[in-house]
Formats: C-alpha cells, sequence, structure tokens
DNA sequence: GCCGTTTTCGGCCCGACTGTTTTCAGTCG
C-alpha cells in the first residue's frame, strides 16, 4: 500500500529532478516537463493521495506516464530511482549556485566539470586566481561578474516583502513620471501582479525612440542607484540603494499594450497566451499581436489591432484577466465566455476589521486609532485587542475586557454626538488554544461585536493536529473569523502546514469566514486557495492586523491578495455597510 | 518528458543583452 504523502513534497521532488537535470545537462525541455508538473500540482485542489491510490495522475495535465510512476514510486517506497541517480551526479552545493545572476545551468556545470568544485567559496578563489578566466568561452569580465554577484547575494536575499519593493518601485517611477518623453509608464513584474514576495522591479515606460536614450541615462543616473548592473537601448538594469534590481524597459507607444502584459507576466501565463495565439495562427511577442508568416513566425507587417491589454485578450477569446490573476492558476477559465471577473477594490473597503491598541500591543489609543479610521473615510473600525492566553502581547483580562467595553462606548457615544458616521465595534482576537477551545467563556464571547480566533502558540503542531484545532475553533458559534490561519512570516518563517482546503470547507459550512491577513509579513490566507474558497462561497474579510496607525494603510497589500485569490467584494465582509456587516456577525 | 481532430514524431515562447565570440551561446524575464 502506498503510504500518504504530502503533496508539498511530492512538488519539492519534481522540482528536485528539474532542477537537478539542467544542472547535469540533460536536454532541457525534459526538465521543464518536471517543472510543468510541479506546477499542475502545485495547483492541484483535490488530495493528491486519491489520484495516486486510483493510478489516475496521467489524468492531470502535464503528467504523462514516466512522471507518473515516479510519483507511485515515492508514495510506495519513499524514492525515486531518477532522483537517486541524478544526485549521485549533481553535487549538492552547486544547486546554490543558481542563485547566483547571470550564471545558469550551462556555466554552472562548465566550472563545475573543468575545475572541480562544487562550493561557493572555492568558486570566489577560482574567479580571483584567474582559472575560472581561463576557460573557453568565459573571460576576466565573467569572472569579474560572477564575484560581484556573489557578493551582492551574501548581502541581500533574492526576493524582498512587497511593502518594500512598493517603496522602492514607487520612488523610481516618481522620479521618471515627468520626464521629458515620458508617455506613459507602469510598474509590471511581480510588483504589478500584487505576489507576496518581489525578486526583480520592473518598470515599464513608453516612449518615442528619439527620447529613450536620454531616459535610459536618466534613469541608470538616479539617486537611488547604487550600480549599474547593464544598459541598452530598450532595457537597462541597475541596483538600488536597499539592493533590489531595477529593470526599466522603454517600448515605442504602439508596442506599450503588448510589452505591459509580456513584461507583467507571470511567465507561465505569458506561454498559455502565447500557445493560446499559436492556436489561432497568430504570433504573441513583445510588440503586439501578429498574423504568422510561412515560417509560422510573427508577420511584423500584418499586426492585429491593439489599443490596450484588454484588446489583446479580446483577439484571443478571452475577457480582460486583472494583472493578479495572470499566473496560469485557473484564470483562464474565469474568462473563456469573454467576461471579466469582478474583484474587489480598495475603494470597496467600508471599514477597518482586525486592529489593536494600547489596550494591549498596540502603540495607540482607541481614539487614535479611531480618528485615523475616519480620516480615511472608514465607517468602523472593528477593535480586536488580543486575549488573556496571549500575556506576551498584554492580552485582556475579562475585567480589562469590561473596562475596555465602557471606553469604547463613551467613544461612541461622543462620535454620534458630534454627528460622526463611525462606529467601534467591539472585538477580540481570542487565541486559539491547543485543543482547539477559544480561551473566555461562551458568555463573554456572546457579547463581543466580533472574535477573531487566531494560533498564536503551539505553532509547531504537527498539521492534522493543527488542522484540528482550526477546524474545532471555526466551528464554535461565537466566532466570526480565522485570523492568519497559517502563521508564516514571509521569508522568515513557514506556517503550519495544515490542509487548508479541509479547513475551508469546513469554515464555509459554519459561515465562518477566514479573514486574508493584509500585514505584508504575513498575507495568509495564501491567494493559492482562492480557488478552493470560491467553490465553497467562503467569507474573508481584509484585514490589516494593525498595531499602529501606518498599519492600517496594509489593507492595500491585502486587497492584491484577494483579488489574486479572485475575491470579488461581495465575498468581503468589510466591504458591508455597517448595518448589513452586523446582521452578519449576528449570524 | 509531454502532447496531439491538421500530428504518435517533432515540436516545445521569444527577443534583448552580455561577453566572448569573428557569427554565437548563455542567461534572463
Amino acid at each position: 500500500m502506498p503510504k500518504p504523502v504530502q503533496k508539498d513534497e511530492i512538488v519539492a521532488l519534481l522540482e528536485e529532478i528539474g532542477t537537478l537535470m539542467r544542472l547535469a545537462g540533460e536536454n532541457d525541455f525534459r526538465a521543464m516537463a518536471f517543472d510543468r508538473a510541479a506546477r499542475t500540482l502545485e495547483n492541484l485542489n483535490d488530495d493528491i493521495n486519491k489520484y495516486i491510490e486510483e493510478q489516475t495522475l496521467t489524468d492531470l495535465k502535464g503528467i504523462g506516464k514516466s512522471i507518473a510512476s515516479d510519483v507511485y514510486a515515492y508514495a510506495e517506497t519513499g524514492s525515486v530511482p531518477v532522483l537517486v541517480k541524478l544526485r549521485k551526479q549533481v553535487p549538492d552545493g552547486l544547486i546554490a549556485w543558481l542563485g547566483i545572476s547571470g550564471m545558469g545551468p550551462k556555466k554552472i556545470y562548465k566550472i563545475h566539470k573543468e575545475l572541480g568544485i562544487t562550493e561557493i567559496a572555492e568558486l570566489k578563489e577560482k574567479c580571483k586566481d584567474g582559472s575560472v578566466a581561463a576557460l573557453s568561452g568565459m573571460g576576466e569580465k565573467s569572472a569579474e561578474k560572477i564575484l560581484k554577484s556573489v557578493a551582492w547575494m551574501e548581502e541581500f536575499s533574492e526576493r524582498c516583502r512587497i511593502d518594500e519593493a512598493t517603496a522602492v518601485a514607487e520612488l523610481f517611477v516618481e522620479k521618471m513620471k515627468d520626464a521629458d518623453g515620458v508617455r506613459e509608464i507602469s510598474v509590471a513584474g511581480s510588483l504589478r501582479r500584487a505576489s507576496e514576495t518581489i525578486g526583480d522591479i520592473d518598470i515599464l515606460i513608453a516612449a518615442e525612440e528619439k527620447d529613450a536614450p536620454a531616459l535610459m541615462s536618466r534613469f541608470t543616473g538616479l539617486d537611488g542607484v547604487k550600480e549599474v548592473l547593464g544598459q541598452g537601448e530598450t532595457k537597462s538594469s541597475v541596483r538600488s540603494n536597499e539592493g533590489r534590481q531595477v529593470d526599466l524597459r522603454i517600448v515605442s507607444p504602439d508596442h506599450y499594450p503588448a510589452a505591459l502584459m509580456y513584461f507583467t507576466g507571470s511567465k507561465e501565463h505569458n506561454v498559455a497566451l502565447r500557445q493560446r495565439a499559436r492556436e489561432k495562427k497568430l504570433q504573441l511577442n513583445e510588440y503586439g499581436l501578429f498574423h504568422q508568416n510561412e515560417e509560422k513566425q510573427a508577420d511584423f507587417d500584418r499586426p492585429l489591432p491593439v489599443k490596450s491589454e484588454a484588446d489583446i485578450y479580446r483577439h484571443l477569446d478571452l475577457g480582460y484577466i486583472p494583472p493578479e490573476l495572470r499566473e496560469d492558476h485557473g484564470e483562464f477559465e474565469l474568462v473563456s465566455g469573454g467576461e471579466v471577473p469582478e474583484l474587489v477594490e480598495l475603494s470597496d473597503l467600508r471599514g477597518i476589521l482586525h486592529a489593536h491598541s494600547t489596550w494591549s500591543d498596540g502603540k495607540r489609543s482607541i481614539r487614535e486609532m479611531a480618528e485615523a479610521c475616519m480620516e480615511r473615510g472608514y465607517e468602523y473600525l472593528g477593535l480586536t485587542d488580543h486575549s488573556h492566553t496571549a500575556a506576551y502581547a498584554g492580552g485582556l483580562s475579562i475585567e480589562r475586557v469590561r473596562q475596555q467595553w465602557e471606553e469604547i462606548d463613551a467613544l461612541n457615544r461622543e462620535f454620534a454626538d458630534k454627528g460622526k458616521d463611525f462606529v467601534i465595534l467591539k472585538g477580540i482576537e481570542s487565541d486559539i488554544l491547543a485543543d482547539g477551545r477559544l480561551d473566555y467563556p461562551d458568555d463573554l464571547l456572546a457579547e463581543f461585536d466580533l472574535v477573531v480566533g487566531s494560533v498564536h502558540s503551539g505553532l509547531d503542531h504537527p498539521p492534522e493536529k493543527m488542522l484540528d484545532r482550526l477546524m474545532r475553533a471555526a466551528a464554535h458559534q461565537h466566532i466570526h473569523l480565522i485570523g492568519h490561519p497559517t502563521g508564516r512570516l514571509l521569508l522568515r518563517r513557514d506556517g503550519n502546514k495544515a490542509d487548508l482546503n479541509r479547513l475551508i470547507e469546513h469554515a464555509a459550512e459554519h459561515k465562518t469566514a477566514i479573514e486574508i491577513n493584509a500585514n505584508p509579513w504575513r498575507l495568509d490566507l495564501d491567494w493559492r486557495y482562492g480557488r478552493k474558497a470560491r467553490e465553497c462561497g467562503l467569507m474573508s474579510a481584509i484585514c490589516p492586523d494593525a498595531h499602529d496607525i501606518s498599519g492600517l494603510d496594509h489593507v492595500r497589500y491585502g486587497i492584491g491578495i484577494a483579488r489574486k485569490a479572485g475575491f470579488g467584494a461581495g465575498r468581503i465582509l468589510n466591504t458591508k455597510p455597517l448595518g448589513e456587516l452586523k446582521k452578519w456577525l449576528s449570524k
């Protein structure tokens, strides 16, 4: 009997095979097949064990007989022959080399083979002593470039949080947008797609050819630039003071829509679009959409009329796909009939749910938080300080809860007297205990307007136990919202591995919502569960989890994730006006 | 390695930039 496997381990397994194949100099298409299979499984909402037991993995797109039998072998024996062989052939240390920018599988394998080294420390030595430069196809500059990249890699992590990337991108856009010749400017890449972490920052400008050289020089000479990595006529790359790579592309205004789509990606989305274009005897590239010539290549004399990204999708019989959805993660099914998915927008938010004050670990008083909400045009604040179990965060005793309610009542009376259309809701972020109970008695919980249940302790419980905890909490009669379901901290700490698909089904059944925590460290619920949430009709809320006034503005990142997950305003609690929200909360 | 109502063999997205090459391979997105 095959033993149960986790989807994640299979995905990692296939990815490793693909990576090692490239490093071993295998045919790239073969390696790509493993990557594609990994993507397919990553996007799978059903239990992978069902496919293994029934031997039906080959029903999935991109998984053929060979890869299926690799997975079956793994489930049966815990190992895969091809991977065992590859691991013997390719030393561990080489995988880290892939993080060096400018180093791909070919160069890595060549250097490894010819110099007999496997560690980055050795690579640095060989760059310095001239051995690398002496290899055919390499030179002084290659060695220098490798050393520089390694230095950067050691100083900065490859990716950063979205708030960090946003700050850098906005700075560059601000300094370029009013330059002579700029017709249009936009952020592209993973930042435009609202990915939870960002590698490079892409900026696209539409300008006439004559203006491009001056714009490129302006860009590479900006204050925020620490180092110029490359400068060409249409593309330049720099390293910012913060250590982020920023790429600028300049295209003619005619090419802008196709270029914007192209550089927004994702790569997987683009590949799928290009294949779709080919099926229609069309050719899509960064310059536009073209009819094919006899050699099945773009006939640049026969472009299709394109004034916007939406036009390109229309020519391919698709509705406009908002950037956040472009991950080849089911978005094509959403727009196959030409319809456009209605996604929640920042302006839809009517209030703030899940924020802290000085009563627990927040930095501002209730009044200050409330006034900041009013300034931002919100109608309500669901204040949720920590419950008493969270002692490290100044969690509230029952007595303190009642005192806090007096303050909230007084503030609400004051706001009403002044004719302000604003209400503070009495909420709590109640710890979910090790056995899934909440940490106040039911009669107290019943009195809150809003109960958020979150796990803050026992984060390392095994997946099954964590799922039990969360499911039990989700079924609690007084809970409204599960907070940060995995507890992850991006680029720092993995979340728990509970099966969220099951939690989502269960929560939806019990009319409990799961938040999208908008704090850029968290962005949890992960957008990848959006499809499951949609199928189950799960409700969510975009929660800043604010501990300070600036934290309130993190909802912008939550909006990005909610859109990525495919949420419309109708399934986001804090788009409801106060009356409707209260009705929902009273279930 | 995967895929297919034009295909079970021959494709698999494609162009810019770099560095090392006298005509292109490797990398990147």
